[in-house]
DNA sequence: GTAAACGAGTTCTCGATTAA
DNA sequence: TTAATCGAGAACTCGTTTAC
């Protein structure tokens, strides 16, 4: 008799155990409730659905995202998307790390590209290490699911590009992220609309005259940027011909956003920085009349 | 030091749906 | 028909913070 059916004559005749087969071993466990093995069962095996490519590539966009960013990106239930995730990682198709506690209770874990999920998708493994750089990125990745998510089963395509793919490309200057809107019934006109996003994390200088590194200087070089009309990097990147773009400026507090204000309106005189808070943001949604435009003085305007 | 509170993940059940 | 999967809910564990 062999190993494992030993250990399936032993569960069977003690139900207070049930079998865990893991890579040839076998370990028995204490059993939770009723169901254990059966359910074990099902874990043994793997089909993969176009879901699971999505969330493979999604992984290979933004580096790594918790169970509760893949939630809000398929509309899936957290708990199933859970268990989806678990299956997905007992099978190397990804992995995960527990993210940095920042409040009470347990971090949420950061699943990313595994071994075998990254062969699937033709990209080098790497693992990702927690620095102050994916801090920063990981709240940007909180955005830009939350602008995804508000845009899922509607008639307008979204598409995004981290800020780590674009410094890739060592642009004049690097937002926090892009994102190109398009209504999916208008396709045959193929106007798109590009976004560029700035999130304000609270703790860069707002202006100064000896640092050169603050945020007045970031919108002179936008509008510098604006004027000259160059979207050529952007129309490669999105494979499409943008004719002007709008930034977005995501302020950490109302203070912030007032302050911020006022040096857009010097600045912009063509309205095309757009600015409104991260509370209004999660709360409402990107499409929601949010938006404040201080080169022109409009308040609660919509994206489109 | 410790219990309580909190947040996130885990295990399990049940019923519904879908694809083979 | 059957197996696999999903959605939702309940009860649980685990790790961390906080108040006493």
């Amino acid at each position: 008799m062999s190993n494992v059916a030993r250990a399936v004559e032993a569960a069977g005749k003690n139900c207070q155990l049930f079998i865990l087969f893991k890579q040839n071993t076998i370990e028995i466990r204490p059993r939770f409730r009723g169901g254990a093995v059966s359910h074990l069962k099902k874990e043994n095996t793997m089909h993969l659905e176009d879901r699971d490519k999505q969330i493979f590539s999604y992984l290979a966009k933004f580096h790594c995202l918790t169970a509760e960013h893949v939630a809000l990106l398929f509309g899936m239930n957290i708990k199933n998307c859970q268990r989806r995730l678990r299956k997905l990682t007992a099978r190397n198709y990804i992995q995960f790390i527990q993210s940095p506690g920042i409040s009470a209770g347990k971090s949420p874990y950061l699943f990313y590209l595994g071994e075998s999920g990254c062969e699937l998708m033709n990209i080098e493994f790497k693992k990702p290490r927690l620095t102050v750089k994916l801090s920063h990125q990981q709240k940007n990745t909180d955005i830009l699911v939350k602008i995804i998510s508000d845009f899922r089963d509607s008639d307008i395509l979204c598409e995004v590009i981290p800020e780590h793919i674009l410094r890739e490309e060592q642009p004049s200057i690097i937002p926090d992220a892009a994102f190109m809107l398009q209504r999916k019934s208008n396709e045959a006109t193929k106007k798109q609309a590009l976004f560029l996003v700035e999130n304000c994390e609270g703790t860069e200088i707002i202006s100064s005259k000896s640092f050169n590194q603050d945020i007045e200087k970031k919108f002179i070089s936008y509008v510098s940027y604006f004027n000259d009309g160059d979207t050529l990097l952007y129309d490669r990147l999105f494979g499409c011909s943008f004719k002007r773009f709008r930034v977005l400026y995501i302020a950490s507090s109302l203070q912030r956003q007032n302050s911020i204000s006022k040096i857009i309106s010097s600045l912009d005189s063509d309205g095309f920085i757009w600015i409104t808070t991260i509370e209004l943001l999660e709360q409402k949604g990107i499409k929601a009349e949010i938006w404040q435009v201080p080169g022109t003085g409009e308040k609660e305007r919509r994206l489109l």
